[in-house]
DNA sequence: TCTTGTGAATAGATTCACAGCA
DNA sequence: TGCTGTGAATCTATTCACAAGA
Protein backbone atom coordinates (compact mmCIF):
# COMPACT_ATOMS: atom_id res chain seq x y z
CA UNK A 1 0.00 0.00 0.00
CA UNK A 2 2.17 2.54 -1.17
CA UNK A 3 -0.49 4.90 -3.32
CA UNK A 4 -0.33 8.16 -3.00
CA UNK A 5 -3.34 10.79 -3.12
CA UNK A 6 -2.95 14.54 -4.90
CA UNK A 7 -4.20 15.53 -1.56
CA UNK A 8 -1.56 13.74 0.38
CA UNK A 9 0.82 16.12 2.13
CA UNK A 10 3.24 13.47 3.56
CA UNK A 11 6.59 14.77 2.58
CA UNK A 12 8.82 13.14 5.08
CA UNK A 13 10.03 16.16 7.50
CA UNK A 14 13.80 14.97 9.42
CA UNK A 15 13.70 15.19 12.96
CA UNK A 16 16.23 17.69 13.28
CA UNK A 17 14.19 19.86 11.14
CA UNK A 18 10.98 19.40 13.50
CA UNK A 19 12.85 19.84 16.49
CA UNK A 20 13.39 23.53 15.37
CA UNK A 21 10.37 24.52 14.07
CA UNK A 22 9.37 25.06 17.22
CA UNK A 23 12.31 27.89 17.38
CA UNK A 24 11.66 29.00 14.25
CA UNK A 25 8.03 29.76 15.07
CA UNK A 26 9.11 31.80 18.62
CA UNK A 27 11.74 33.81 16.27
CA UNK A 28 8.63 34.84 13.76
CA UNK A 29 6.44 35.67 16.73
CA UNK A 30 8.88 37.85 18.12
CA UNK A 31 9.57 39.88 14.78
CA UNK A 32 5.89 40.31 14.20
CA UNK A 33 5.76 41.99 16.90
CA UNK A 34 8.70 43.98 16.55
CA UNK A 35 6.72 45.30 13.44
CA UNK A 36 8.78 43.32 11.21
CA UNK A 37 6.74 42.96 7.81
CA UNK A 38 9.54 40.42 5.98
CA UNK A 39 12.73 39.21 6.87
CA UNK A 40 15.72 37.17 5.20
CA UNK A 41 16.92 34.06 6.03
CA UNK A 42 20.22 35.87 7.34
CA UNK A 43 17.39 37.74 9.52
CA UNK A 44 15.17 34.92 10.62
CA UNK A 45 18.21 32.79 11.49
CA UNK A 46 19.99 34.93 13.52
CA UNK A 47 17.05 35.22 15.65
CA UNK A 48 16.78 31.97 16.24
CA UNK A 49 20.28 31.54 16.53
CA UNK A 50 21.02 28.69 13.49
CA UNK A 51 23.18 29.27 10.24
CA UNK A 52 21.02 30.64 7.05
CA UNK A 53 21.91 27.63 5.32
CA UNK A 54 20.29 25.27 7.46
CA UNK A 55 17.22 27.40 7.88
CA UNK A 56 16.65 27.64 4.37
CA UNK A 57 17.00 23.80 3.79
CA UNK A 58 14.83 23.54 6.64
CA UNK A 59 11.88 25.59 5.53
CA UNK A 60 12.29 23.77 1.63
CA UNK A 61 11.09 20.53 3.60
CA UNK A 62 7.69 22.41 4.24
CA UNK A 63 7.28 23.88 0.68
CA UNK A 64 8.69 27.44 -1.08
CA UNK A 65 7.17 30.13 1.00
CA UNK A 66 9.97 32.78 0.12
CA UNK A 67 10.31 35.38 -2.65
CA UNK A 68 13.77 35.06 -3.88
CA UNK A 69 15.90 38.44 -4.16
CA UNK A 70 13.19 39.51 -0.93
CA UNK A 71 12.77 37.13 1.51
CA UNK A 72 9.96 35.48 3.82
CA UNK A 73 6.43 37.40 4.63
CA UNK A 74 6.89 37.07 8.61
CA UNK A 75 3.30 36.69 9.08
CA UNK A 76 2.48 34.02 6.35
CA UNK A 77 5.69 32.16 6.90
CA UNK A 78 4.52 31.45 10.82
CA UNK A 79 0.92 30.70 9.38
CA UNK A 80 2.02 28.16 7.51
CA UNK A 81 4.96 26.80 10.63
CA UNK A 82 1.94 26.65 13.03
CA UNK A 83 -0.36 24.83 10.44
CA UNK A 84 2.38 22.40 9.57
CA UNK A 85 3.22 21.69 13.80
CA UNK A 86 -0.92 20.95 14.75
CA UNK A 87 -0.19 24.97 16.36
CA UNK A 88 -3.40 26.09 14.74
CA UNK A 89 -4.93 23.76 17.04
CA UNK A 90 -6.54 23.69 20.11
CA UNK A 91 -4.54 20.02 22.32
CA UNK A 92 -6.27 19.06 25.65
CA UNK A 93 -3.35 18.21 28.20
CA UNK A 94 -3.38 16.45 31.56
CA UNK A 95 -0.67 17.09 34.10
CA UNK A 96 0.06 14.24 36.69
CA UNK A 97 1.84 15.08 39.44
CA UNK A 98 1.30 18.46 41.25
CA UNK A 99 4.34 19.05 43.15
CA UNK A 100 7.26 21.79 42.35
CA UNK A 101 7.44 21.27 38.93
CA UNK A 102 4.16 20.69 38.53
CA UNK A 103 2.84 23.67 39.63
CA UNK A 104 5.87 25.49 37.41
CA UNK A 105 4.30 23.94 34.48
CA UNK A 106 0.45 24.70 35.02
CA UNK A 107 1.76 28.45 35.39
CA UNK A 108 3.45 28.38 32.32
CA UNK A 109 1.96 30.90 29.83
CA UNK A 110 4.01 28.93 27.01
CA UNK A 111 2.12 26.40 26.78
CA UNK A 112 -1.76 28.50 26.36
CA UNK A 113 0.05 30.45 23.83
CA UNK A 114 0.94 27.45 21.75
CA UNK A 115 -2.57 26.18 21.40
CA UNK A 116 -2.00 23.86 24.96
CA UNK A 117 -5.15 24.01 27.17
CA UNK A 118 -4.52 22.32 30.23
CA UNK A 119 -7.73 20.79 31.42
CA UNK A 120 -7.41 18.85 34.33
CA UNK A 121 -4.22 18.55 37.58
CA UNK A 122 -4.19 15.02 38.97
CA UNK A 123 -2.23 13.96 42.02
CA UNK A 124 -2.31 10.98 43.52
CA UNK A 125 -1.83 13.23 47.21
CA UNK A 126 -5.38 13.21 48.71
CA UNK A 127 -4.07 16.40 50.36
CA UNK A 128 -3.56 18.24 46.97
CA UNK A 129 -7.21 17.52 46.46
CA UNK A 130 -9.25 20.08 45.96
CA UNK A 131 -6.28 23.33 45.74
CA UNK A 132 -6.56 25.40 42.62
CA UNK A 133 -3.38 26.18 40.59
CA UNK A 134 -3.44 28.59 37.64
CA UNK A 135 -7.39 28.70 38.01
CA UNK A 136 -7.63 24.29 37.75
CA UNK A 137 -8.45 22.60 40.49
CA UNK A 138 -6.23 19.39 41.54
CA UNK A 139 -8.48 16.22 41.08
CA UNK A 140 -7.89 12.70 41.75
CA UNK A 141 -5.27 10.67 39.77
CA UNK A 142 -8.59 8.10 39.49
CA UNK A 143 -10.33 10.78 37.55
CA UNK A 144 -8.07 10.47 34.46
CA UNK A 145 -9.82 7.62 32.23
CA UNK A 146 -12.94 9.95 32.57
CA UNK A 147 -11.23 13.15 31.83
CA UNK A 148 -9.16 11.93 28.78
CA UNK A 149 -12.36 10.76 27.59
CA UNK A 150 -14.59 13.60 28.08
CA UNK A 151 -12.27 16.21 27.04
CA UNK A 152 -10.33 13.91 23.81
CA UNK A 153 -6.84 14.20 25.28
CA UNK A 154 -4.10 12.97 23.31
CA UNK A 155 -0.86 14.65 25.21
CA UNK A 156 -0.36 13.89 29.04
CA UNK A 157 2.67 15.56 30.89
CA UNK A 158 3.93 13.45 33.96
CA UNK A 159 5.95 15.61 36.59
CA UNK A 160 5.70 13.01 39.30
CA UNK A 161 8.76 11.82 41.12
CA UNK A 162 10.74 8.63 39.24
CA UNK A 163 8.99 5.94 40.98
CA UNK A 164 5.90 6.47 40.00
CA UNK A 165 6.03 7.75 36.63
CA UNK A 166 6.09 4.10 35.05
CA UNK A 167 2.30 3.62 36.64
CA UNK A 168 1.21 6.68 35.45
CA UNK A 169 2.14 6.27 31.97
CA UNK A 170 0.65 2.66 32.03
CA UNK A 171 -2.36 4.21 33.37
CA UNK A 172 -2.13 6.98 30.31
CA UNK A 173 -1.74 4.45 27.90
CA UNK A 174 -5.17 2.02 29.16
CA UNK A 175 -6.85 5.32 28.91
CA UNK A 176 -6.44 5.84 25.63
CA UNK A 177 -3.56 8.68 25.69
CA UNK A 178 -1.14 8.48 22.53
CA UNK A 179 1.63 10.91 23.46
CA UNK A 180 3.14 11.39 26.77
CA UNK A 181 5.74 14.16 27.89
CA UNK A 182 7.70 12.60 30.42
CA UNK A 183 10.08 14.94 33.39
CA UNK A 184 10.43 12.23 35.61
CA UNK A 185 14.00 11.29 35.65
CA UNK A 186 13.35 7.34 34.04
CA UNK A 187 12.49 5.20 31.15
CA UNK A 188 9.15 4.67 30.35
CA UNK A 189 8.23 1.86 28.56
CA UNK A 190 4.85 1.62 27.03
CA UNK A 191 3.67 0.14 23.34
CA UNK A 192 5.42 1.50 19.96
CA UNK A 193 2.05 3.23 19.10
CA UNK A 194 2.68 5.91 22.00
CA UNK A 195 5.25 8.48 21.62
CA UNK A 196 7.03 9.45 24.63
CA UNK A 197 9.65 12.35 24.85
CA UNK A 198 11.85 13.48 28.38
CA UNK A 199 12.82 16.62 29.32
CA UNK A 200 15.44 15.63 32.21
CA UNK A 201 16.52 19.01 34.54
CA UNK A 202 20.19 17.66 34.98
CA UNK A 203 21.04 15.87 32.12
CA UNK A 204 22.07 19.77 30.43
CA UNK A 205 23.42 20.58 33.96
CA UNK A 206 25.89 17.74 33.16
CA UNK A 207 26.89 18.54 29.93
CA UNK A 208 27.78 21.80 30.64
CA UNK A 209 29.86 20.56 33.69
CA UNK A 210 31.68 18.23 31.33
CA UNK A 211 32.48 20.67 28.83
CA UNK A 212 33.96 23.25 32.09
CA UNK A 213 36.12 20.54 33.18
CA UNK A 214 37.18 20.17 29.73
CA UNK A 215 38.13 23.52 29.27
CA UNK A 216 39.57 23.43 33.01
CA UNK A 217 41.79 20.31 31.76
CA UNK A 218 42.80 21.67 28.61
CA UNK A 219 44.01 24.92 30.20
CA UNK A 220 46.07 23.06 32.74
CA UNK A 221 47.51 20.56 30.31
CA UNK A 222 48.35 23.80 28.24
CA UNK A 223 50.20 25.48 31.34
CA UNK A 224 52.35 22.24 32.36
CA UNK A 225 53.11 22.06 28.46
CA UNK A 226 54.12 25.36 28.24
CA UNK A 227 56.23 25.28 31.67
CA UNK A 228 57.77 22.25 30.49
CA UNK A 229 58.80 23.42 26.82
CA UNK A 230 59.23 26.81 26.69
CA UNK A 231 59.98 27.46 23.28
CA UNK B 1 50.04 23.75 18.50
CA UNK B 2 48.98 20.73 17.90
CA UNK B 3 51.77 18.58 20.58
CA UNK B 4 50.24 16.47 22.99
CA UNK B 5 51.12 15.15 26.12
CA UNK B 6 51.05 11.35 27.74
CA UNK B 7 48.83 12.67 30.36
CA UNK B 8 47.09 13.96 27.96
CA UNK B 9 43.18 12.75 28.27
CA UNK B 10 41.97 14.51 24.77
CA UNK B 11 40.34 11.56 23.31
CA UNK B 12 37.12 13.40 21.72
CA UNK B 13 34.08 12.10 22.71
CA UNK B 14 31.07 12.89 20.24
CA UNK B 15 28.37 15.33 21.57
CA UNK B 16 26.11 13.05 20.85
CA UNK B 17 27.85 10.31 22.84
CA UNK B 18 28.59 12.81 25.99
CA UNK B 19 24.37 13.78 25.85
CA UNK B 20 23.91 10.38 26.57
CA UNK B 21 26.37 9.85 29.19
CA UNK B 22 23.90 11.31 32.23
CA UNK B 23 20.93 8.82 31.09
CA UNK B 24 23.97 5.86 31.15
CA UNK B 25 24.94 7.10 34.89
CA UNK B 26 21.32 7.69 36.01
CA UNK B 27 20.94 3.95 34.69
CA UNK B 28 24.18 2.68 36.93
CA UNK B 29 22.78 4.01 40.21
CA UNK B 30 19.40 2.43 39.63
CA UNK B 31 20.72 -0.78 38.94
CA UNK B 32 23.34 -0.62 41.81
CA UNK B 33 20.65 0.50 44.16
CA UNK B 34 18.39 -2.48 43.13
CA UNK B 35 21.80 -4.57 43.98
CA UNK B 36 23.39 -5.53 40.76
CA UNK B 37 26.87 -6.17 40.51
CA UNK B 38 27.61 -6.70 37.18
CA UNK B 39 25.40 -6.05 34.24
CA UNK B 40 25.67 -6.81 30.52
CA UNK B 41 25.68 -4.20 27.58
CA UNK B 42 21.79 -5.47 26.84
CA UNK B 43 20.75 -5.27 30.46
CA UNK B 44 21.99 -1.65 30.63
CA UNK B 45 20.74 -0.85 27.41
CA UNK B 46 17.22 -1.63 28.10
CA UNK B 47 17.85 0.07 31.80
CA UNK B 48 18.66 3.92 29.66
CA UNK B 49 16.18 2.96 26.49
CA UNK B 50 18.99 2.79 23.85
CA UNK B 51 20.48 -0.32 21.94
CA UNK B 52 23.52 -1.98 23.38
CA UNK B 53 25.41 -1.29 20.35
CA UNK B 54 25.05 2.03 20.52
CA UNK B 55 26.03 1.76 24.30
CA UNK B 56 29.12 -0.55 23.35
CA UNK B 57 30.34 2.16 20.86
CA UNK B 58 29.49 5.34 23.32
CA UNK B 59 31.52 3.16 26.29
CA UNK B 60 34.31 2.57 23.88
CA UNK B 61 35.07 6.26 23.74
CA UNK B 62 35.78 6.92 27.20
CA UNK B 63 37.68 3.85 27.67
CA UNK B 64 37.53 -0.25 28.14
CA UNK B 65 35.87 -0.51 30.96
CA UNK B 66 34.34 -3.91 30.77
CA UNK B 67 34.92 -7.79 30.37
CA UNK B 68 34.87 -9.71 27.56
CA UNK B 69 32.19 -12.53 28.24
CA UNK B 70 31.43 -11.29 31.34
CA UNK B 71 29.95 -7.44 31.23
CA UNK B 72 30.34 -4.70 33.32
CA UNK B 73 31.00 -4.08 36.63
CA UNK B 74 28.80 -1.58 37.77
CA UNK B 75 30.02 0.52 40.36
CA UNK B 76 33.49 0.84 38.71
CA UNK B 77 31.61 1.42 35.49
CA UNK B 78 29.31 4.20 36.90
CA UNK B 79 32.53 5.57 38.63
CA UNK B 80 34.29 5.94 35.33
CA UNK B 81 31.77 7.65 33.77
CA UNK B 82 31.10 9.94 36.46
CA UNK B 83 34.96 11.11 37.20
CA UNK B 84 34.96 11.80 32.90
CA UNK B 85 31.51 13.95 33.58
CA UNK B 86 33.02 15.75 36.00
CA UNK B 87 30.05 14.73 38.27
CA UNK B 88 32.28 13.74 41.11
CA UNK B 89 33.68 17.11 41.45
CA UNK B 90 31.22 19.75 43.21
CA UNK B 91 29.80 22.08 40.82
CA UNK B 92 28.57 25.45 42.70
CA UNK B 93 25.80 26.49 40.69
CA UNK B 94 23.40 30.27 40.87
CA UNK B 95 19.65 30.42 39.87
CA UNK B 96 18.65 34.05 39.04
CA UNK B 97 14.95 34.14 38.46
CA UNK B 98 12.59 32.82 41.25
CA UNK B 99 9.62 32.66 40.30
CA UNK B 100 7.53 29.40 39.72
CA UNK B 101 10.24 27.38 37.63
CA UNK B 102 12.96 28.91 39.71
CA UNK B 103 11.27 27.22 42.67
CA UNK B 104 11.06 24.10 41.27
CA UNK B 105 14.76 23.97 40.33
CA UNK B 106 16.11 25.39 43.78
CA UNK B 107 13.58 22.45 45.20
CA UNK B 108 15.00 19.47 42.59
CA UNK B 109 17.00 16.91 44.35
CA UNK B 110 18.32 16.16 41.13
CA UNK B 111 20.70 18.73 41.13
CA UNK B 112 22.44 18.14 44.53
CA UNK B 113 22.52 14.33 44.45
CA UNK B 114 24.73 15.02 40.93
CA UNK B 115 27.35 17.39 42.56
CA UNK B 116 25.63 20.67 42.00
CA UNK B 117 25.45 23.06 44.69
CA UNK B 118 23.20 25.71 44.40
CA UNK B 119 25.03 28.70 45.98
CA UNK B 120 22.62 31.19 45.42
CA UNK B 121 18.85 32.48 44.96
CA UNK B 122 19.07 35.64 42.84
CA UNK B 123 16.15 37.74 41.68
CA UNK B 124 15.98 41.60 40.70
CA UNK B 125 12.55 41.94 42.46
CA UNK B 126 12.62 43.15 46.08
CA UNK B 127 9.76 41.70 46.95
CA UNK B 128 11.40 38.60 47.09
CA UNK B 129 14.48 39.57 48.64
CA UNK B 130 14.74 37.16 52.24
CA UNK B 131 12.43 34.89 51.73
CA UNK B 132 13.77 31.41 52.31
CA UNK B 133 13.68 28.76 49.46
CA UNK B 134 15.21 25.19 49.70
CA UNK B 135 17.03 26.52 52.57
CA UNK B 136 18.47 29.22 50.58
CA UNK B 137 17.89 33.23 51.19
CA UNK B 138 16.82 35.11 47.96
CA UNK B 139 19.11 38.44 47.61
CA UNK B 140 19.28 41.01 45.02
CA UNK B 141 20.23 40.20 41.74
CA UNK B 142 23.34 43.18 42.33
CA UNK B 143 25.40 40.62 44.53
CA UNK B 144 25.50 38.51 41.77
CA UNK B 145 29.30 39.55 41.37
CA UNK B 146 30.18 39.17 44.61
CA UNK B 147 29.14 35.76 45.28
CA UNK B 148 30.52 34.10 42.14
CA UNK B 149 33.63 35.78 42.87
CA UNK B 150 33.92 33.75 46.65
CA UNK B 151 32.54 30.75 45.62
CA UNK B 152 34.29 30.33 42.41
CA UNK B 153 30.64 30.00 40.22
CA UNK B 154 31.19 28.70 36.70
CA UNK B 155 27.88 27.26 35.72
CA UNK B 156 24.79 29.63 35.98
CA UNK B 157 20.84 28.98 35.55
CA UNK B 158 18.28 31.64 33.95
CA UNK B 159 14.78 30.92 34.74
CA UNK B 160 13.26 34.74 34.63
CA UNK B 161 11.37 35.76 31.90
CA UNK B 162 12.23 36.10 28.32
CA UNK B 163 12.72 39.67 28.16
CA UNK B 164 15.48 40.12 30.88
CA UNK B 165 17.12 37.04 29.98
CA UNK B 166 19.45 38.53 27.69
CA UNK B 167 20.41 41.03 30.23
CA UNK B 168 21.16 38.43 33.13
CA UNK B 169 23.59 36.49 30.81
CA UNK B 170 25.37 39.40 29.84
CA UNK B 171 25.89 40.01 33.75
CA UNK B 172 27.02 36.64 34.78
CA UNK B 173 29.28 36.65 32.02
CA UNK B 174 30.78 39.82 33.00
CA UNK B 175 30.72 38.36 36.07
CA UNK B 176 33.18 35.63 35.27
CA UNK B 177 30.35 32.42 34.45
CA UNK B 178 31.32 30.83 31.34
CA UNK B 179 28.55 28.25 30.74
CA UNK B 180 24.48 28.99 31.05
CA UNK B 181 21.58 27.03 31.33
CA UNK B 182 19.03 28.86 29.91
CA UNK B 183 15.44 28.43 30.38
CA UNK B 184 14.12 31.63 29.44
CA UNK B 185 12.21 31.11 25.96
CA UNK B 186 14.65 33.43 23.89
CA UNK B 187 18.32 32.85 22.45
CA UNK B 188 21.14 34.17 24.30
CA UNK B 189 24.07 36.09 22.34
CA UNK B 190 27.43 35.51 24.09
CA UNK B 191 30.61 35.30 23.26
CA UNK B 192 32.35 31.90 21.76
CA UNK B 193 34.38 31.46 25.05
CA UNK B 194 30.91 30.72 26.74
CA UNK B 195 28.64 27.61 26.65
CA UNK B 196 25.13 28.23 26.57
CA UNK B 197 22.81 25.18 26.63
CA UNK B 198 18.93 25.61 26.57
CA UNK B 199 15.68 23.86 27.95
CA UNK B 200 12.00 24.85 26.06
CA UNK B 201 9.31 23.58 28.03
CA UNK B 202 6.57 24.16 24.98
CA UNK B 203 9.53 23.24 22.68
CA UNK B 204 8.80 19.34 23.39
CA UNK B 205 5.10 19.38 23.48
CA UNK B 206 4.88 21.15 20.12
CA UNK B 207 6.91 18.19 18.42
CA UNK B 208 4.59 15.73 20.21
CA UNK B 209 1.65 17.57 18.71
CA UNK B 210 3.53 18.17 15.51
CA UNK B 211 3.23 13.95 15.56
CA UNK B 212 -0.16 13.40 16.60
CA UNK B 213 -1.41 15.92 14.09
CA UNK B 214 0.53 13.71 11.71
CA UNK B 215 -1.36 10.36 12.77
CA UNK B 216 -4.32 11.96 13.15
CA UNK B 217 -3.96 13.07 9.05
CA UNK B 218 -2.32 9.44 7.82
CA UNK B 219 -5.19 7.65 9.48
CA UNK B 220 -7.90 10.18 7.80
CA UNK B 221 -6.02 9.60 4.77
CA UNK B 222 -5.83 5.56 4.52
CA UNK B 223 -9.73 5.69 6.03
CA UNK B 224 -10.69 7.85 2.54
CA UNK B 225 -8.23 5.75 0.62
CA UNK B 226 -10.11 2.90 1.89
CA UNK B 227 -13.51 4.38 0.69
CA UNK B 228 -12.56 5.52 -2.88
CA UNK B 229 -10.75 2.33 -3.24
CA UNK B 230 -12.21 -0.92 -1.83
CA UNK B 231 -10.03 -3.24 -3.51
C1' DT C 1 30.77 -20.11 24.89
C1' DC C 2 29.52 -15.61 25.77
C1' DT C 3 30.01 -10.63 25.57
C1' DT C 4 32.92 -6.76 24.70
C1' DG C 5 35.14 -3.54 21.58
C1' DT C 6 35.54 -1.86 17.02
C1' DG C 7 36.36 -1.52 11.92
C1' DA C 8 33.23 -1.16 7.97
C1' DA C 9 28.72 -0.02 6.08
C1' DT C 10 24.77 2.67 6.28
C1' DA C 11 21.87 6.41 7.43
C1' DG C 12 21.17 11.08 8.64
C1' DA C 13 22.30 16.04 9.26
C1' DT C 14 24.87 20.03 7.97
C1' DT C 15 27.25 22.93 4.99
C1' DC C 16 28.70 24.46 0.49
C1' DA C 17 27.99 26.75 -3.59
C1' DC C 18 25.35 28.10 -7.26
C1' DA C 19 21.29 27.81 -10.56
C1' DG C 20 16.93 29.93 -10.82
C1' DC C 21 13.88 33.51 -10.24
C1' DA C 22 11.78 38.11 -8.55
C1' DT D 1 21.21 42.59 -8.42
C1' DG D 2 20.00 39.85 -4.35
C1' DC D 3 18.01 36.16 -1.99
C1' DT D 4 15.73 31.74 -2.13
C1' DG D 5 15.71 26.84 -2.90
C1' DT D 6 18.34 22.78 -3.62
C1' DG D 7 21.58 19.26 -5.60
C1' DA D 8 26.18 17.70 -4.29
C1' DA D 9 29.82 17.25 -0.89
C1' DT D 10 31.02 16.74 3.65
C1' DC D 11 30.65 15.68 8.27
C1' DT D 12 28.48 13.16 12.13
C1' DA D 13 25.93 9.42 14.12
C1' DT D 14 24.03 4.83 14.11
C1' DT D 15 23.94 0.14 13.11
C1' DC D 16 25.97 -4.11 11.54
C1' DA D 17 28.68 -7.97 12.11
C1' DC D 18 32.53 -10.24 13.73
C1' DA D 19 37.37 -10.70 15.59
C1' DA D 20 39.45 -10.66 20.08
C1' DG D 21 39.55 -12.21 24.52
C1' DA D 22 37.86 -13.59 29.25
Amino acid sequence: MTARTSTDTAREIPEATVARLPVYLRALTTLSESGTAVCSSEDLAAAAGVNSAKLRKDLSYLGSYGTRGVGYDVDYLRYQIAREMGATRDWPVVIVGIGNLGHALANYSGFRSRGFRVVALLDADGQRHGEVVAGVVVRPFDDLAAIVHEHGVAIGVIATPAASAQDVADRMVESGITSILNFAPTVLNVGDHVAVSKVDLSKELQVLAYHEQRKATAEEAAKASAAQEPA
